[in-house]
DNA sequence: TACACGTACTGCGAACTCGTACTACTTCTA
DNA sequence: TAGAAGTAGTACGAGTTCGCAGTACGTGTA
């Protein structure tokens, strides 16, 4: 391998590594609320109004396998509700009941200092850090189209 | 949820994000080589030189037990092998078979376009999302740990 | 030296991920 | 409007992750 390949494996082998780094100290921080790193993310999205299942895998990046699976499970804890997609009848609308609004929020408070470090360690803006991940997102979602 | 806190939150959901794109970019281009984008990762680390699996475990943040089955299955592939650690016996090293190099290459060149897609696509020089991306990964490390 | 304590690794098992192959509905096309 | 083709979601199952608890060896204390 070259130097510029090694250059451009490292970027994405670091994406990899800061991911795992990011999952166990949310994991850790979430468990004692009784939700994963990817329950909480989930809810997130579902915090700014109800999708369906593939706009809920097209914007987390998962399989729409997993989504489903992932929403049967958040079902059954009641933290997530089916409705009727009116727009088309072999789809439906995912949202968070009340229940489950409680838990994103109580899962948010358990967090907060864990950000809070996270950030007073960081070094540079936050906002300048997220525009760095979107932009490397945005690559690689369209190197993955074409 | 304040304002702040939203904002931190989604500095973590982006690199939840961004780890998922990337995850199934390089999936989808390793596949066809054999390698998922895990045994890449860890042959790239052994590529450097032979760890035993706490130093790995570090390295990659993965917890050990999943070190210790990921090792035992690339064992059997003959792509990795173990030598006694002189230092203490409870442990061992870790190191690639020429098999497992030539893998590791081969893996390479596999995705080196869909590398070069991502690099023209940034917008940024590589070193500079790199350099993020570290500073992002101390931050959630040292935050993991007090 | 003896024995407690600490650390490296792993067997096990429950839970999760996601590819394959479906069913059900929708949207073309003629 | 019939029927082909496309799309949303899912059951299923193989493979993976990782916490817990255990074994094996090393290191400290007396």
């Amino acid at each position: 391998m070259t130097d510029a390949t090694h250059d451009g494996y490292t970027l994405l082998f670091e994406v990899w590594l800061v991911a795992h780094s990011t999952r166990a100290l949310l994991d850790g921080a979430l468990r004692r609320g009784g939700l994963g790193a990817e329950d909480f993310a989930l809810y997130s999205v579902l915090a700014q109004g109800a999708t369906t299942p593939t706009e809920l895998a097209q914007m987390m990046a998962l399989p729409p396998t997993t989504v489903s699976s992932l929403v049967r499970r958040l079902e059954r804890l009641g933290h997530v509700r089916r409705v009727p997609n009116p727009d088309d009848a072999r789809s439906y609308r995912i949202e968070l009941t009340k229940v489950g609004r409680r838990a994103h929020d109580s899962a948010g408070q358990l967090f907060l200092p864990v950000l809070a470090d996270v950030e007073s360690r960081l070094g540079m803006p936050v906002s300048q850090a997220r525009s760095v991940l979107r932009s490397i997102d945005a690559a690689v979602r369209a190197a993955a189209v074409g």
